[in-house]
DNA sequence: CCTTTTATCTGAACAATGTATAGATAATAG
DNA sequence: CTATTATCTATACATTGTTCAGATAAAAGG
C-alpha cells in the first residue's frame, strides 16, 4: 500500500490536515474574516460537516492555522539568520538586523497571516502552551542579544533593557505598517533608530 | 418642536449616529468579528435594510466605529494630559510616561476597541485622511517630546529618534499584551526601558 | 390648505454561512 | 465472517449580509 492513500473515494485519509492546509491557502487569499468553513470543505471535496469531527468549529480550525504560522515565522527567521556566518562584532549586529527584518517582510508578504496571528482567533490564554519564553522566535533574540554583548557591541547594562523594547519596536512597527497607519519606507530607519538608542553603533 | 424628537415610529431623526452609537456598544460588548448588522438594527427598532441608506455594508459602519474610536482616545489621553500642570522638567516626564499609560490603559478596557481600531475594517489607505502626522495623538506625541528636549531632559540628538521609537515600543507592547503574547505587568518597565534607552534618567 | 416630490424606512426574498443530528460507509478488530 | 468503531454524508435549521419593490412620512411648491 503506497504513501499516497489520496482520497479513498470515502475516507479521506489525512483529513485533519488538509483542512489546516486549504484553511491556510483561503486565509493568505482572502483574509481570516472571509475565510468559510464550508468552502474548505468543498475545496478538499469533503462534506461541511466532516469538519466537526477535527475541529469544535470554524474558529479552532483558524487557532489552528495562527499557531502554525508562528512555527514557519520562526522557521524563516531561522532560515535567513543562518545566511550570516561568523562571530564578528559586524556579523552579530547584521544578524540582529536580519531578525527585525524577517519579521516585517514576512508580514509584508502575507499580511492576512500576520493579521491573524495577533487576532481574537489566536488569543493566549495565561496557560497558553505558546509562550513567549519558550517561542523559537523570541529565543533567537535573546541569543543574537547576546552575542552582541560578547562581541562588545552592546553594553551590559544595556542589556537588559533591549529585549522587550527589540521585541516591541519590531512588532509595534509592523503592526502599524501592516495596518496602513504607518509608511511602510520607515521601517528600516525605526530598526536603526533602535540600535542607535540601544547604543549599538556601527 | 423639541430637539428630542425621538422615534417618530416611521421616521427615526437621527438613525446614522444611532447606527454608530449602537454598533459601538454591541462590539465594545462582543468584538468585531460578532457584530452583527440586524441584531443592531433590532437595538434600535428599525428595519435590517434601513442600514443601507447610510452605510453602503457592514465594513463601512464597522469602519465608522473605528475611525470615531481614534478620536475617543486622543480624548482620553488629553484629559489625563491636562491633569499635570507645570513646565518643569519632571513635569515633562510625567506628561510623557502618561502619554504611554493611557494608550496601553485604553485598550486594555476596551480590547475590542483596540483590535477594531487595528484590524482590516480600519485599514489606511495612502489617500486616507486619517493619517499620522495630523492625528491628535500623535501631535500630542511629538509636543510632550518638545518639552522634554526644551527641560533638558531629552538630549537633542536623541530627538529625532524617539518620535517613532515612542509610537511602536507603546503600540507594541499594548498590542502584545492585548494579544495575550505578554504579560500586562510587563508594561510599565517597558516604559521605563524606553526612557532609558533615549537617556531621559530620572 | 392641498398636491407633488423627495427622503426615509419596511417587507419579503435570496444565497451563503456555521452548526447540529441522524444515518451511511468503510476500516478495524475479534 | 461478523461486530465494532472511526469517519464521512445528507439533511435541516437558524442567522447572517444584502437587494429591491413598495409603503410612509416629511418637505417643497402652488
Amino acid at each position: 500500500m503506497p504513501l499516497a492513500k489520496v482520497r479513498n473515494q470515502y475516507h479521506h485519509g489525512d483529513l485533519e490536515s488538509a483542512l489546516v492546509a486549504t484553511a491556510r491557502k483561503l486565509t493568505k487569499r482572502n483574509g481570516v474574516e472571509h475565510l468559510s468553513l464550508r468552502k474548505v470543505a468543498q475545496e478538499i471535496g469533503v462534506s461541511p460537516s466532516a469538519t466537526y469531527h477535527y475541529f469544535p468549529d470554524r474558529d479552532a480550525l483558524l487557532a489552528a492555522v495562527g499557531f502554525s504560522l508562528f512555527e514557519e515565522l520562526a522557521d524563516y527567521q531561522e532560515r535567513e539568520l543562518a545566511k550570516i556566518i561568523g562571530t564578528t562584532a559586524k556579523a552579530a549586529k547584521d544578524r540582529f538586523r536580519s531578525l527585525g527584518m524577517t519579521y516585517f517582510e514576512w508580514a509584508i508578504k502575507e499580511p492576512h497571516f500576520f493579521n491573524l496571528m495577533f487576532s481574537e482567533y489566536c488569543l493566549m490564554g495565561p496557560n497558553s502552551e505558546h509562550k513567549r519564553e519558550d517561542s523559537r522566535a523570541y529565543l533567537n533574540l535573546t541569543k543574537c542579544l547576546d552575542e552582541l554583548v560578547s562581541t562588545g557591541s552592546l553594553d551590559e547594562r544595556m542589556r537588559q533593557h533591549s529585549e522587550l523594547l527589540s521585541w516591541t519596536v519590531v512588532h509595534g512597527a509592523t503592526s502599524l505598517i501592516v495596518s496602513g497607519h504607518l509608511e511602510q519606507d520607515r521601517y528600516e530607519s525605526i530598526l536603526e533608530d533602535l540600535e542607535f538608542s540601544l547604543g549599538i553603533r556601527k
